[in-house]
RNA sequence: GGAUGGAUUCCCGAGUGGCCAAAGGGGACAGACUGUAAAUCUGCUGCAAAUUGCUUCGGUGGUUCGAAUCCACCUCCAUCCA
């Protein structure tokens, strides 16, 4: 079933060597920063076309893309993903596509992790990163290199601090936490059953409060001389397209890609089929509503995770944003835009 | 032409005399987020200002101290009978 080299993720998590001392960069010198890394970050919104200005931008300046997407690393999830197709590549090495079977376990860390490798590869051969995608969390992960404390996944723990919120209600869960770590229920709503597992996990298995842990990584100063560009396009457009792109997937075969995903032995308790289009598809097939209603709700839930989208990089530290209607959706004016500002922060000479 | 039911704030929908700017849901908007992040969660939503004022519940007019709620007529919609 899986293919014939999955990649051992299991692997990749006991791979805990430190990071090495002079992956930081000590700020006290910006003329002394010539061996700096180099990175440059395009995100924005979903489908304000990232992919196709990526590419563009690669072509321009010498870069490969490190795909910053927590679904389209997993193969076979093409349609519903809005994985770009080799031959729209246009020969530029496209990096964290394809990576996973969907039925394999993906986060921030392991995203991390090879994003890392990704990033010191393109650079050996001299060319610069492009970090592309639409997953703010993971690109703030690389940007300023986030320890993530090494912790062993203890799910019977996790199951354990569900069931109390289960059975003895969110206030209950949230009880235990205010004991350990109030500092992090000021800012964790109780309702948010999740982060407060994991803030009571943190502190079960590093015996660190994961509130002090986050203050200080908050602190963390880039080791690249990047650039972050955040692409947008006016509000409604940004909805139309959405809702133009869904109906394409669905014309394109959704249906039949998540069909196929099922068959697989994809279920709704997996990461990957947690994604977009393919957790409302699979609903469907699973006879929980039609096709219709899929259809909206997938649209819908899009637009929502626009909106968040906006939202994280509205708080993002250093962003340069580019508004498509600023530039009359000219795509060359708007390259040369950015490969302006790349000179300016000596990325590009 | 007749009978009945209905018209509520962006939408759906509750409300049948004061405790109603009006439940609940959706959408929109805003926010949080440091190992599930395309996930998870929160706030807000008539208008303007300190606890207040103003304009809303198809339209007009009435009853009442007081109406989204009662009455009359009108308009539109739905179903049924001709």
């Amino acid at each position: 079933m899986s293919g014939a080299d999955p990649m051992n993720v299991a692997e990749l998590m006991n791979d805990t060597e430190p990071m090495k001392e002079t992956d930081l960069i000590k700020d006290t010198d910006l003329t002394n920063m010539a061996d700096e890394k180099k990175l440059v970050i395009l995100t924005g919104p979903t489908a304000v076309g990232k992919s196709a200005l990526a590419i563009a931008l690669a072509k321009e300046i010498g870069g490969e893309i490190i795909s910053a997407d927590s679904m389209q690393v997993y193969r076979h999830m093409d349609i519903g993903s809005a994985k770009i197709r080799p031959e729209e590549m246009e020969g530029v090495p496209h990096h964290l596509i394809d990576v996973l079977e969907p039925t394999q376990e993906f986060n921030v860390v392991i995203f991390q992790k090879l994003a890392k490798a990704a990033i010191d590869e393109i650079r050996s051969r001299g060319h610069i990163p492009i970090l592309a995608g639409g997953t703010g969390f993971y690109i703030q992960a690389v940007l300023y290199d986030i320890d993530f404390t090494h912790n062993d996944e203890d799910s019977s723990l996790r199951a354990r601090l569900e069931a109390i919120a289960r059975t003895q209600g969110n206030e209950a869960l949230y009880e235990r936490l205010k004991q350990i770590d109030p500092e992090s229920c000021e800012t964790i709503h109780a309702n948010n059953v999740k982060r407060v597992i994991r803030a009571i996990e943190f502190y079960q298995k590093t015996g660190k409060k994961i509130s002090q842990h986050n203050r200080e990584q908050h602190e963390n100063i880039s080791p690249y001389r990047f650039a972050y560009f955040v692409l947008n396009d006016d509000r409604a457009r940004l909805y139309a397209k959405i809702d133009r792109r869904v109906d394409e997937m669905i014309a394109q075969g959704l249906v039949t890609e998540v069909e196929k995903l099922k068959a697989m032995g994809c279920t709704r308790e997996l990461v990957s089929m947690q994604g977009l289009g393919y957790k409302e598809i699979l609903d469907y097939l699973n006879g929980a509503h039609s096709l219709e209603e899929a259809v909206c709700l997938i649209k819908r839930d899009t637009r929502h995770f626009a909106k968040r989208q906006l939202t994280w990089f509205r708080r993002e530290r250093e962003v340069i944003w580019v508004d498509k209607q600023e530039f009359d959706y000219d795509s060359q004016r708007i390259l040369d835009f950015m490969t302006g500002r790349l000179r300016e922060r000596n990325i590009l000479s």
